[in-house]
DNA sequence: CTGCTGCAAAGTGTATACACTTTTTGCACT
DNA sequence: AGTGCAAAAAGTGTATACACTTTGCAGCAG
């Protein structure tokens, strides 16, 4: 299982549906896809359920897949579950981080602002993203990066959703904040300011245009 | 997706694997479990491929599918993410808990005496686990249920692989003891027991004999 | 014109067939 | 006996076929 070609269609039909090129409650269709990846429905509904599985698609039985529309109690939880799980990580982190760790996340944050910079908005959004992927990299905690990329590319949907323009234009601005605390290894002020970073990101979040999606 | 015929085998499985007939290492071969199901490797290989997103079975390309054998790093990192994200959990259980919750919670309890009491091995194997996922289910949050049920299923594999005979013995007490916290509304004391007793569990795995299944 | 009924088209769910890979078996050779 | 190779057997990976469900539309009744 896992034959390179579902993969090349679960990462084709993800970076669609996080660039917003298909809109959430678009229909997948099995043979269309099939052919539009020149491989027959039973690889295509394996890259489909895979997807299912991040919830970037829901699978409705009998009736199809569509890319998923989140509502506004699931944005929460997934918010409430990062703040919950992400506070664990970055005390873990400040408590046993060594210097190299703490140049990598340097680094990304760079990496970060270039991108901020240069107005790179696809890259600008992915990079933000693995700012917490990373942490729990360079905690050598596989099992932690594996929730937390899956964690976050709902986030991606949910932002994209439901985010006011330009409503995260300062996160990258938190992340230094976030950053600059772990450096000085203050666990609890590094808390703090991830919490609030995870609250804002939720709080810009507006949920009244989309109730027209949820019968 | 997911007729009933898959999830049918998905839980027969797990359960076969979580009450360790079948040994890790094991390989599950298509077409035997096909007819021992009555239906086609389709439905079979779906059921594999769940199991495999769980991690209690392994899928190795083109060659077939093996019962789990969680290293002690996975081991770890498990408990590690679980003590980081139910940290969170108990102190947001703490902060919003209605009386029916705490109640709800206390009923748990009670059962898993019972269970204890009774000596019934793989019900209070269930009811330990369902302890934590409870919690996630009275804070109505679906997102956190789902993720903790999941950790705590490869939890169990762990336990069921390293765990010394009966070390599991005081998961009650440690239970009980937590839920006092709770009902007193110390969080603090709560999260600082919590912890103590995710330690205790995987302190008390004894990785050293089955280095042999580890090439 | 609206609303129901039934039929056709489209699409999903499962089984099966076939191609390709891995593993085992058997046999020659050392 | 033991090793190496080759062919057969077993098993996985992908495509296709067919059955069943949903959906959309046409035609008819009111």
């Amino acid at each position: 299982m896992d034959s390179t070609a579902t993969s090349f269609i679960v990462e084709s039909l993800t970076r669609a549906i996080v660039e917003h090129r298909l809109q959430p409650g678009t229909k997948l269709v099995e043979q269309r896809l099939a052919d539009q990846f020149g491989v027959s429905r039973t690889l295509v509904r394996q890259a489909l359920y895979r997807l299912s599985q991040n919830r970037l698609i829901k699978i409705e039985p009998a009736r199809g897949a569509f890319v998923a529309a989140p509502s506004e109690a699931e944005a929460r939880q997934v918010f409430a579950v990062r703040r919950m799980l992400e506070a664990g990580m970055v005390r873990a982190f400040v408590a046993s981080a060594k210097a190299a760790d703490i140049r990598a996340l340097q680094t990304h944050i760079a990496q970060e602002k270039l991108a901020v910079q240069q107005g790179d908005v696809p890259g600008r959004t992915e990079l933000l993203g693995d700012f917490h992927v990373r942490m729990a990299q360079l905690l050598h905690n596989e099992v932690l990066a594996h929730m937390l990329a899956d964690l976050i590319s709902r986030s991606a949907l949910i932002t994209l959703m439901y985010q006011t323009s330009s409503a995260a234009a300062h996160s990258h601005e938190e992340h230094e904040a976030i950053f600059k605390a772990i450096k000085a290894r203050d666990a609890e002020a590094a808390v703090e300011l991830l919490d609030a970073h995870l609250c804002h990101v939720a709080q810009a979040l507006n949920f009244k245009q989309h109730n027209a999606l949820a019968p």
